[in-house]
DNA sequence: TCCGTAGCTTGACACAGTGTCAAGTTGACA
DNA sequence: TGTCAACTTGACACTGTGTCAAGCTACGGA
């Protein structure tokens, strides 16, 4: 309840953060946090029951600093859907580069670890809600592609804006981060909005 | 080097695969494989001295038995650009899901294990190359969109058909495969070929 | 017929990491 | 001075990988 107890908190999280971005390759281990926090390993436990939890809380803390909902609220502000669309992918586009570090570690620990699968997913569906609701403002305005239902449309320009494709286009082929940011808006558009061939 | 030695290795390759198959999502443990191969955990490192060699053995035991390269090969027979970049999704795409299981412990290792990475990446270059011949087909016939360049379109290809993107749409998406498969052929046309809209 | 040996089994163990438990310490506050 | 919350210390159970050593068994050759 004290200040001292929302430090320690704190600077349990900063140590998984800052563990995490260097080196994402391995998998931190709860006794490193602890050692990097300057703290006992059970310390950690006293916050945090599980390292799934522990997690959760890194990403979200991530999110909070480096204040994702504000900007990924920000596109909402766009007049018409097709604005919308175009400000979300650019928001979130250039999000990711910023957590690239993290996110490749969670990516990394995807399969191995349960607890870095559970955070990774939780942190997802938010920018699973920020598709939807992109989807939605371009149905409002009759500009959604009569390919695809509203959920369908959602899950698509999901899947397109993942991390994973944004590490392999920028990553493996090499893509500056304009190129990746012009080429998702260019394929958003011939998939989801209604007559646009560009 | 007896024919007995050759079918405890085949048992434990085929218990691998079987394993991987049923339960995708928990990691199978090196036990559970010996118990489904009836021999002893031993047995299994007689043949495989680590769990990574076995999961690259049963990759390529995999690939074998599937044909995956005819697969892929066959699309080359299409007459036009177009039509092979159909076959070529519809070839892969399907292959997905056999290797699916197989492929999520790969994905699960990219991480931590740089065999099982290499592995992976070497047989992704496959596909890779599959991509490039299709868009170069449909260059050659002038169908390529002027959007992007040959290199840039067939990495977008290849981006757009990762097992991740299936995995996400399939599993995570709840699409089922031949919605999958349509909304791809789409997503590469709109993209890539030139004048079309659908 | 007996020997050697390859292939497998049995059971024990080291090691790493997570999570639990219980008893002890410390510092702030009443 | 006493209490309480936050933290420490050290031990332990549990799971899964990989190692080690000794024993069993069937088969091919002298």
């Amino acid at each position: 309840m004290s200040s001292k107890n929302i430090d320690t908190r704190e600077r349990i999280l900063r140590a998984t953060w800052t563990l995490l971005e260097a080196n994402p390759a391995e998998s931190v281990r709860m006794g490193d946090i602890a050692k990097k926090a300057g703290i006992s390993r059970q310390a950690v436990y006293l916050h945090f029951p599980t390292r799934a939890e522990l997690l959760v809380a890194t990403a979200r803390y991530l999110d909070e600093v480096k204040k994702v909902d504000e900007r990924l609220a920000a596109s909402r502000s766009a007049a018409t859907g097709v604005e919308r669309l175009d400000a979300f992918i650019e928001a979130w586009g250039n999000y990711i580069p910023e957590i690239a570090g993290i996110a490749k570690a969670f990516l990394a620990m995807q399969g191995t670890d349960e607890a870095a699968a559970i955070a990774w997913n939780d942190r997802m569906q938010a920018v699973r809600e920020g598709c939807a609701a992109a989807v939605e403002a371009l149905r409002r305005d009759g500009a959604l592609a009569p390919d695809h239902a509203p959920k369908q449309a959602a899950d698509l320009l999901w899947t397109l804006l993942s991390v994973h494709n944004w590490q392999q286009l920028t990553g493996d082929c090499g893509w500056p981060q304009k190129r990746y940011i012009e080429t998702m808006k260019r394929l958003a558009h011939q998939a989801l909005v209604r007559g646009e061939a560009d």
